[in-house]
DNA sequence: TCTGGGGTCCTAGGACCC
DNA sequence: TCTGGGGTCCTAGGACCC
């Protein structure tokens, strides 16, 4: 692993001045990025196999059935909000018949997977960059320019009747505009049928003017509001102000680097594939308040278990982990807010993926933040430091060989990937578990489990 | 009553070294 | 009493993403 590759360096000024001349309409050598974002997807999955609410709204559930995280248009329509609580849209969901489900993270994890292998096969694996579960970028550059129209229209449509998950295309020169025609892929989807090209400089000028700053890809709402105090309300003038400017107010090369990519200067840059995470997290709410220690411990080591899985997978060892509790918050508030975070943290004698090495300082370090009388609402740990797994140093006073250690693991994750559901875990993690999250609404895992597939009658 | 989970990158500042 | 300059590494915290 090297901790230093810079995924996101400032290309060359040579490779902007290809650009450009790409902006004026120039031959095949241009370089077009396209984003690929499946709509609405974690409802899409659930339609897929339900032809019963095609055309129906429905809305998907944060765990713990606390915020609504996916909205079908049609859902959209009736005026339920994205990431508000469910709690608080219930009359128009109820009023208005919604479908809700809770979130099935199994189904739309191997629904993703689809997806991903569509692209993969449409542009080689080569040029897909996962960007999260529901969205890629796809390098274009081997797409000659007269054909880029009608690609990005292929993908869409591929995408659709391979998998039945139903995608919007933004292809433009760089990651930020391909972002911004996406955008505006979505917002019409009959006039676009869901596909959006910037690739003329007229054309990414009449975008750039219709987006406001707050609508711009790594523009938060911090920033956003600063911009619309100096009175740069659009993208475009955001991308006229000088990068000097930007370095100085928009976090130094981060704002050089938007300005670059609203030019069409591509300045964000492909990711490879299958890239290692420098930290891992394993965290949740409760699905009742918790007051017990003794419950915390089951809920940290089955934390801890899980994140030690994560890391295995990709063949990493830790060598520090962190645990933190959050408490409720004390005064009365109407406004959701909790209580301050209490976190500990511990460097490890030797790095290691061994869940039995970490779930043991895990709960020692939940012992030192614990209060008493106190009642938690979350509780999470994180792994980090990490590094290859072979390339463990080893600790001069370690006495017991690992090989047997690894053995153990190896075959646990084996009976536990297959089987699913913790068949075999360790005692600390607890049996009953009720402190576990709410799943009230899941639909079945049809794409993954045996003993869930989808029925045809 | 009820508000998710899991990441990334960058910068500043302190500790430490020669 | 006087107290450099340059470098690296680490951590905390802020900003962002979906």
């Amino acid at each position: 692993m090297n901790p230093k590759t810079q995924n996101h360096s400032i290309t060359s000024s040579a490779h902007s001045s290809l650009t450009s001349s790409a902006l004026q309409g120039g031959g095949n050598e241009n370089k077009f990025y396209a984003i690929v974002d499946c709509n609405s997807f974690y409802c899409s999955c659930e339609k897929v196999f339900r032809p019963d609410l095609w055309n129906k709204p429905v809305v998907v559930l944060s765990n713990n059935d606390g915020c609504i995280i996916s909205r079908s248009d049609e859902a959209k329509k009736l005026g339920v909000g994205m990431a508000g609580p469910y709690f608080q849209a219930k009359h128009i969901i109820e009023k208005n018949n919604v479908h809700v489900f809770s979130s099935n993270y199994h189904l739309y994890g191997d629904m993703s997977m689809r997806v991903m292998d569509t692209l993969r096969s449409l542009v080689g694996a080569d040029n897909v960059e996962v960007y999260s579960v529901d969205e890629a970028f796809l390098n274009l550059e081997k797409i000659p320019f007269e054909q880029i129209e009608s690609f990005a229209h292929e993908l869409r449509e591929t995408v659709e009747s391979w998998t039945g998950i139903s995608v919007s295309v933004g292809v433009a020169p760089s990651k930020t505009l391909a972002k911004i025609a996406n955008h505006m892929a979505k917002k019409n989807k009959k006039e676009t049928s869901c596909v959006k090209l910037l690739i003329t400089e007229e054309d990414m000028i009449k975008a750039l003017k219709q987006t406001r700053v707050d609508g711009i890809w790594d523009v938060g709402s911090a920033y956003a509001n600063k911009l619309i105090n100096w009175g740069i309300t659009s993208a475009w003038e955001l991308r006229n102000m000088p990068e000097e400017w930007a370095h100085a107010n928009m976090g130094g090369i981060v704002g050089i680097r938007l300005i670059k990519e609203l030019k069409g200067e591509p300045s964000i840059v492909m990711k490879k594939e299958l890239e290692i995470k420098k930290m891992i997290a394993t965290t949740r709410m409760f699905g009742r308040p918790v007051t017990q220690l003794s419950d915390l411990k089951e809920a940290i080591a089955t934390y801890t278990t899980r994140a030690a899985e994560k890391l295995r997978r990709q063949h990493c060892a830790a060598k520090t982990i962190s645990v933190f509790i959050v408490p409720k918050e004390d005064s009365h508030t109407t406004y959701f807010s909790h209580g301050p975070t209490k976190t500990a943290y511990t460097s490890l004698p030797s790095a290691t993926s061994f869940t039995q090495d970490l779930i043991k300082p895990a709960v020692e370090l939940l012992d030192g933040i614990f209060e008493n009388g106190r009642i938690y609402k979350k509780a999470g740990v994180m792994l980090s430091g990490l590094v290859p797994d072979e390339s463990v140093q080893a600790n001069l006073f370690e006495k017991e060989p690992k090989g047997l250690h690894r053995f153990l693991m190896s075959a646990i994750d084996n009976v536990n990937f297959s089987m699913r559901d913790d068949v075999v875990k360790f005692c600390a993690a607890g049996v009953n578990k009720d402190w576990k999250m709410r799943q009230e609404l899941r639909s079945k895992r049809h794409s993954s489990r045996w003993d869930e597939l989808k029925e045809v009658s």
